[in-house]
Parts: structure tokens; sequence; C-alpha cells
DNA sequence: TATTAGGATGGCG
DNA sequence: CGCCATCCTAATA
């Protein structure tokens, strides 16, 4: 990935605050920090690396990071010859039965994974402080399903600003945080058409804060007493968080939640509903038998466990039954 | 041939 | 005991 200031630019909009920004423009030290756990010596380029940062933030729905990472890495869109840059979305390694080859790319697929987890983490806690700053400013809390029409308003001024957006603030006079946050991005549309995606992405981000946090400290309360660490907050929200061992259907949500990353092997069919599809399922049971540490995993066990959920109700199979395609039971 | 459904069993925290 | 991981049979696409 020669050209990185196509990432640095995105088409219509900074995208993010200063700090946030200033974290991205050090990509370089983060490259090789990110490359020194590598030990097989290659020293090729990480596309999708950055980019893989914000899935997390973003829903698919950001569109403008789409397609700033499909016109950066301009190559390897056609789903043919996808050239096998990053092990963990190779699926072309995934022969069940008897393959000697797949040894290798595990090794260095937990390392990517950890090294990205890291990464993850620190844009994180930056976007976390973005809020924390906005939140004492403005004197709203940061659960956007909290707040009144007053709220709404002022949140909408400061992203306004942040995003040197015109003024829109009347066209959601009427909303409070609860209208807000059940708003698609057509609903979004409809009310200002120019700034609908930036405000649906920026709302976004607050709502995914919002609920992660509300995770870790509904959760469990060891970590209360010493709440001054935030990036510990975020990196292990999603995952490790209150140190439980991960459940398969969370897991199937994290990889869900980083399109960008995983969107090649189980993507939403339907977000709202809870509906999404396995489309490689051989690399989805290595990622999770990585995640366990069972190595033999494969897509005949991990579906067992997956239908454990049906009798007790946090997976199903969705009314229209379709190969690999399941639902959550209770969307979030 | 891959996927699906679900029984049986055993390991582990 | 809950949550798989593993193995297995039978049915289905």
């Amino acid at each position: 990935l020669g050209s990185d200031s196509a990432v640095l630019q995105p088409p219509h909009s900074t995208g993010f605050t200063e700090s946030s920004l200033a974290l991205l423009k050090r990509e370089d030290g983060l490259e090789m920090v990110d490359h020194k756990p590598c030990l097989d010596g290659s020293d090729r380029g990480h596309p999708g690396l950055y980019l893989s940062c914000f899935d997390m933030l973003f829903t698919e729905d950001a569109a403008w990071l789409v397609r700033v990472s499909d016109s950066s890495t301009s190559t390897d869109i056609g789903p043919r010859l996808e050239p096998c840059q990053e092990p963990e979305q190779c699926p072309v390694i995934d022969s069940p039965g008897l393959g000697a080859s797949p040894l290798s790319p595990t090794l260095e697929e937990q390392v990517e994974e950890r090294s990205l987890e890291q990464v993850q983490s620190l844009v994180v806690g930056e976007v976390l402080k973005d809020i924390e700053t906005a939140c004492k400013l403005l004197n709203i809390t940061p659960d956007p399903m909290e707040w009144n029409c007053g709220n709404v308003q002022k949140w909408l001024l400061w992203t306004e600003h942040l995003y040197r957006l015109p003024q829109v603030g009347k066209a959601f006079h009427d909303l409070d945080g609860k209208d807000l946050c059940s708003m698609s991005e057509e609903d979004f549309r409809q009310r200002s058409p120019q700034c609908s995606e930036t405000l649906h992405a920026h709302l976004d981000i607050w709502k995914s804060a919002a609920w992660m946090k509300e995770r870790c400290s509904g959760g469990e309360t060891r970590m209360r007493g010493t709440s001054q660490k935030q990036h510990k907050l975020w990196s292990e929200a999603d995952s490790s968080c209150s140190g439980q061992p991960i459940h398969l259907w969370q897991f199937l949500r994290e990889l869900l939640l980083k399109p960008h990353s995983y969107g090649r092997c189980i993507r939403w069919l339907n977000k709202e509903k809870g509906i999404f599809k396995i489309e490689d399922s051989a690399h989805v049971a290595r990622l999770w038998g990585l995640r366990k540490n069972r190595p033999a995993m494969n897509y005949d066990k991990l579906s067992r466990s997956i239908r454990q959920y049906y009798k007790k109700g946090i997976i199903r199979k969705p009314d229209v039954s379709q190969r690999l395609v399941y639902q959550f039971v209770h969307p979030v």
C-alpha cells in the first residue's frame, strides 16, 4: 500500500477530530511496531490495517471508509485473484481434512490479530477521550439514548462544528436521543440530504462507545475502583471483558462488528433483525479455534455449538431457513 | 459433498 | 452445572 495519503484524506470530510487524526498520521510508527513481532521476515505491506481499526466504530453504513479502502487497495478488490496479503482473510488454505500447509499462517494470524487489537485499543482510546471531552464541554451524557431534545441539539451543533457541516439542527428539532438512535441512514437522509452520512456515522461512534462502556461497567465491578484506564476498557470490552471466557455468540458478534476484517467470511444479511451469513465456514471455524486454542476446530463442531443456542434462545435459524444463515434472537 | 439437526460423552472452570 | 469440544447418525439440499 504505497499511497497512504488516500487514507488520510477522506473524500468529503476529515472524519475525525484532531487527536484522532494525529494518531492516524503516526501510522508509520505504528507500522514499525506492528511488524516487530513478525518473525518470518516477510516485510510486505499491510493493507487494510488502519481501516480495520475502525470497523468497530463504524458500521458498514460508513460508506466513505469503504470507498477509501476500495480506491486505495484497488488491486485486490477483484474477487477472483485475491493475493494472500492478509492470511486471516485468505480462504485458499482451508482444506478441512489433511492440509499440511495451514500450520504456518496460524502463528502469523495470531500475531497479526494481536497487533491489530493493540492498534485498535489505541485508536479507540483516543476516540473515547474525544467523546469525554465533548461531553464535558456540552454537559451531556455519553449515551445518546439518554439525551433529551436539547442534548440532541447540542450534539448536532458540536458535530457540525467538528466536521464543518452546514447547520442542520432545525431539521432534528423534535427528536430526543432515543429517536435519533433509532434512525436509519435513510431517515437521516430525509432530514438532511447533505450531512446524513457524516451525522449517522458519527452517531454510530457514540452509540458504540456507550454500548461498550455499558457492557463493561455493567458486567463487572472489579475495575470500577480504578476507573482511570480507558484503553483497557475498550480493548477488552468486546472480547475478554470481565475475564470470562468468551462465548461463541460473542465471538461471532465481534467478527460481525468488523466487516472490513471479516466481511469476507461472515457478514450481516439484515443487521436490524440480527440475521447473518457465514460466507466461509472453514475460515470462521479456524478463527474460532484460534481464539479458543482449539487447533482441531472445524465448522462441524462450531455449528454444533451454534445449534446448542437454539434451545437457549440465543441464536436460531431465520424464518426462511438458508444454508449457513443464522439469526440472533435478540439483536442489539 | 456440504450442511443441518440433535443425541451422547467428557473436560474444564 | 454451564459451555463447549468432540464424535456420531440420519436427514436434507
